[in-house]
This record gives structure tokens, sequence and C-alpha cells, in this order.
DNA sequence: TCTCAAAATGTAAGCGCTTACTTAATTCTA
DNA sequence: TAGAATTAAGTAAGCGCTTACATTTTGAGA
């Protein structure tokens, strides 16, 4: 079934039948409803491949993403597949793990895929190469949730982590806790900005940081409770609070003092579902992670319309308190 | 940039470049290196969208989903795509909401993608009518991963969630528990299956189902606390353990029983990541998420090889016991 | 009734690629 | 070394659709 078979049945012309398809030209009224009967008849559907051909898009957003395992990650990808299919394009996704060669691999993939935008979900690792990142936004606009990466064609929004970390971390202090422990589970990119805030916040209320309290570890219950058992072991008052790079790490952080029986209190990060739903309730930093999402559909929208969207756009996040602080 | 361009600068004809791209013919060992270096040169990527249209595939699944609230669906996802794309397909992905309206719109515009196949999961709902499902499966084959539609082009993943909801109930009642409460949150396929484990396991202790204790609660926190809690007013013992269609729920109603100041068990449904996130955490029933999506793959590679695999296959799920009981 | 612009429809040339079919260049056999 | 058999490469016809351009029809005004 194409568009000859509709052409045929109808009497007509192909050129009329794409025309009554596309609203792209002037049209008899008979002959407008006519084809438009049996296309309902036959259950017709122009073939998208022989359209993409023709317009060089088959509006297609392929969305690199690194680990659905976060909650942040697939809330990201739910606000994201809502916004562009609600502004008439569809997904391809595409998940790569925490690896370089992964992404690469990834972006790669969807490029031969002809997408019409690129969007990358938390990637860049600052310190590392991106030249894969620059090379892929010369053939098609790239735009990150949540990173920053100055290149030509891509385009950023971002939540300023340094300074929502900062605040987190000065309410920890002002409530009187001295020594906030740091957790996160990967090096990238935003999870040096959130150590500045860190910082940051220790150096304006007169403290030095000890660099013990800033620790990496695995992203699973038991690395965590093994961690802060051991730490509390050494030192009952080793750390006196405790911030993560993200809800899951929180919620391990609150398991672990639990089964050591202690109390103190936690900041997440991310402000997740997750939070809500842990017992007591996580307190999280937000990122914003809806607006951020609903920024970047409309750079898409407004590039791929030929516009020049502010290249960089950052938010500001926040602080919500709840049970765990 | 295209085949002409490759072909002209290598001195040779868009078929041998065509060959050697694709490997479908005969090509001299010179001329394919000279190609090669020239695509590697310029980075040149065939167009998708003609070699579509000459397939007829992009290699495409579109993936149906209800809901990525629920980690169950995120978690299927995550599966889905990394079992699609080692097997060489990409995955567009359609979230449509618990409406059947959405699920329609959702079917109708990945049919007009033209997609290989249509992976739904969990998301027919066997009072309803199916109509709209049956239709697409006329264009496009159609997998179900967690439910299940006997019906022309329609491949079907499940766990017998029956049988497994009845062995959870079945060890509470084991436990001398008498009044297991069901909170489930909608009233789709797999719901009744697990109502009919439910009655199935009190049967077969020999007592009577208490309709009350099949409950139907908006999935939110403050849903859950201010039911139990409203029972529980009324009488004390109104139920003994909780048996939920979901972790979400589960870790609803830990939270409202905790805020209530008892203790009672809790069972939980998927075995999803959410369940060890928790504290204490989660009994759940594992209803082999991974061996759905893993076995769905393949399905959909055989269905798109012309082979005629199993139009039904059903897993036994099982009872994972952590601390809620 | 005739003219002519405007509206309706048709024709055919691509979009970039694959591949059946054809032709040219090798290699092999006797 | 002629000629068959084999391998390498080219030609051109689609795949299903859009659209610039050409053609026909319609209807208003004179």
């Amino acid at each position: 079934m194409n568009i000859y078979e509709i052409a045929e049945r109808c009497g007509v012309s192909i050129a009329t039948v794409s025309r009554v398809i596309n609203g792209s030209g002037p049209v008899g009224k008979a002959t407008k409803e006519k084809v438009l009967r049996v296309i309902e008849e036959t259950g017709f559907t122009p073939n998208s491949f022989a359209r993409g051909l023709n317009f060089n898009s088959m509006r297609l957003i392929g969305v690199l993403c690194t680990d659905f395992g976060d909650p942040f990650y697939s809330q990201a990808i739910a606000y994201l597949e809502e916004q562009l299919r609600s502004r008439g394009f569809h997904m391809l996704l595409v998940c790569t793990g925490y690896t370089v060669e992964g992404k690469k691999r990834g972006l790669v993939e969807l490029v031969n895929k002809n997408v019409d935008a690129i969007v990358l979900i938390g990637t860049v690792f600052k310190e590392n190469d991106n030249s894969h990142i620059e090379e892929t936004a010369r053939k098609v606009p790239v735009f990150m949730v949540n990173s920053m990466l100055d290149a030509y064609n891509v385009y950023s929004v971002k939540c300023d982590e340094e300074r929502a970390a900062e605040q987190a971390v000065s309410a920890l202090l002002d409530a009187g806790y001295r020594k906030p422990l740091y957790l996160h589970s990967q090096t990238w990119y935003g999870n040096a900005d959130k150590i500045r805030g860190y910082r940051q916040a220790l150096k304006n209320a007169g403290h030095s940081v000890d660099e013990d309290l800033i620790v990496k570890v695995d992203s699973s219950a038991d690395a965590v409770v093994m961690l802060l058992a051991e730490r509390l072991e050494t030192d009952k008052d080793a750390f006196d609070a405790v911030f993560t790079a993200n809800d899951v790490l929180a919620a391990y952080a609150l398991k672990a003092l639990e089964h050591l029986g202690v109390s103190k209190p936690i900041i997440g990060f991310n402000n997740s579902p997750l939070a809500e739903l842990v017992t007591p309730e996580l307190s999280s930093v937000d990122n914003m992670l809806a607006a951020m999402c609903h920024t970047i559909a409309d750079r898409v929208v407004d590039v791929l319309h030929g516009k020049q969207p502010p290249k960089t756009t950052i938010l500001s996040g926040s602080l919500i308190r709840r049970a765990t602080f």
C-alpha cells in the first residue's frame, strides 16, 4: 500500500494525494474528502523513510543517557520524552554506561541514524577529552542537560550545582554541624562543581577543608555501609553530617546510619522521587531537572528552526528540606 | 556529502562504494582499501533514510511504556535497550501514561515511523477493548512484556503473577498471618492475576476472602498513609500483613506503618532496585523482568528473521525475602 | 460568449541508496 | 595462446515520497 495505490483508488495523481496529506497545496473540496476517506478506509500511512529522504528529517531526536539505574536519569528521560513529543518529535534512546568508549559508540550510532539533534544527559567529563562530542556537533546540533561544553553547535542547560551544593553545606554548617562528609561515586563533570561548592561553604564559614571527608565510594548499599562503619569505628565523631552527590547514595547512607544505630543529618542531590519514597524522607538539593528538560526541548526546536538561542543557560537549584535534615 | 561524492573521489562508481559499505559483492582489494580510506577521511555516513527506503527497515524498535515513575518500567526500558542494541536495533521510546487514548496515539505514532516491531510494556487491560493493539499488529509485529494478548502477530512473555502472588500470600499465611491486605493502584491486566493469586492462597489455606482487604489506592505516600491509618483506627487488627502490587506501594506502606508506629510484614512486587534502597529492605516478588526482556528481544529478532517463535512464554516468579518479611 | 486570472490537478525530476543486469578485465585450462 | 570461467566494476531502475513546473479547469467580469 503506497501513495500510488491511494491515487489510483481515488482516480487522482499522487501529487494530489501528497497535497492533501501535507496540506501543501490547493485541493478541491470534493477531491480532498475522497482522498481522506480512502486513506481512512485503507489505513494507509505514508512511508516515513521516503518522507525522511525528502525532508532530510524524520523528526527524531537522539538521546544519550548514561545509566537508568539512577532515578535521576530515568526521570530526565521521562521529562524529555514528554517535552519532545509534545513538540512533535520522537526520541531515539541510547544508554551507554559510564565509559567514554560507550558514549563514543552511542554518538556514532545516533549520527548514523540521521537524527535531527542529539541530547546528552549529564555526560561530559570535564577533565577528559571531549573531542568526540565536538566532532559529533559538526554534523548535528548537540544539547546537553545538566552539563556544559562550550563548543560549536553545542547548547547547554545546567543547574548551578556549585552554588546549590554550597547552599546545602552552608545550611548544615549554620545548623552547627562541623564535619560534613561528602559522598560521591562517579568522578564526572558535575561532581567537581559540587566539591567546589562544598569547599566554598566551609571556607565561607571560616573552616578548613578536611580532604578525608571528600570520599568516593561504589554505588552500592554494602560499600556505603562498610565505608561509614569503618569511619565511625576509627572515630565515632569522624563526621557529623552526610552530603551526597545523588539521592541513591543518600538512601544508602540513610540505611547505613540506621544500621549502625546512629542518627546524623543527610542531604541528597537531585531531589528525585526516591527522596520521598524512603523513610525518613530525604532532604535533597533540587537541581531543577524538569525545568532543564523543558528548556532543552525549547532549545532543540529553536535551533532546528534556524534560530540562535543562548548557548548556555544556568538555572539555580535549592535545598529542599525534609526529614533527614 | 553522499555516495556520489565518495564514488567520484575514489574514481569508481556508486555501486562499488555501496558494495564495500555493505560487503554485498566482490570488490578488488586495492579499490576496497581506497574507498574505505576516503570514507574514513571524509567521515561519510550513508543516509539512513535512503537505506531505510531500500531495506524497508531502519532497524528501529518502537517501545511503548506507561510510566517512568514506577521503577519497574524504567528498569524494563533499561534491560530492553541493552538487549535490543546488542542485537543491532535501536529503540524509539514513547511514554503514554495510563490512558487507553494515550496508548492508541502512541501506537499510531510508532506505526507511522515504520518501526520494525513494537514492544509494549505491561499495557494490556484485560477487561478493556484491545482492538487498537490487534489493529496495530496487522501492520507490524507486536511484543508484550509482562502482559498477554492472544492475537495475530502478537507475541507475549510474562511472569505467572497469579502463581507468584499466591506463593507470596501463602508464605504470609504459613507464617501465621491471617489477614493480609492487598494494595494496588491501577486496575490493569496484571492486577487481576495478582488478585486471583491472593484469593487462591487464602482458599488453599482454608480461609475465606475478606473483600475489604483488597483495596485500590492512589499511588502516593499521603493516600497510603491515610488509608492504612483509617483502617487501623477503626480496628487495630484490621489487617496483619501487607501485600502490594508493586514496590512503590510497598515503600509507601512501609512509610505509613512506620509513621503509625506499628510493624507488620510487607511484601512488594517486581523486586525492583527500590526494594534494596529503602530501610528496612523490602521483601518482594521477583517477576523476572530481566529474563522477560531478554526473551522478548530474542523473539523480536526471530520474528524479524521470519522464524515463528512461541507466541506465549510464561516465566515463574518467586518471593525474595528481605527484612520486611 | 470570450478573456484571463485563479484554482485544481498532473507530470516528472529528484532525495541517496541498493542491486539486478551488463560489460570489462583477469585468471585458468588445455 | 585462444577461449571459457571467474572476478571486478559500471549502468540504470527502482524504493515511496515531495514539489517545481506545466497543464487543465473553473468562474468572474466584460
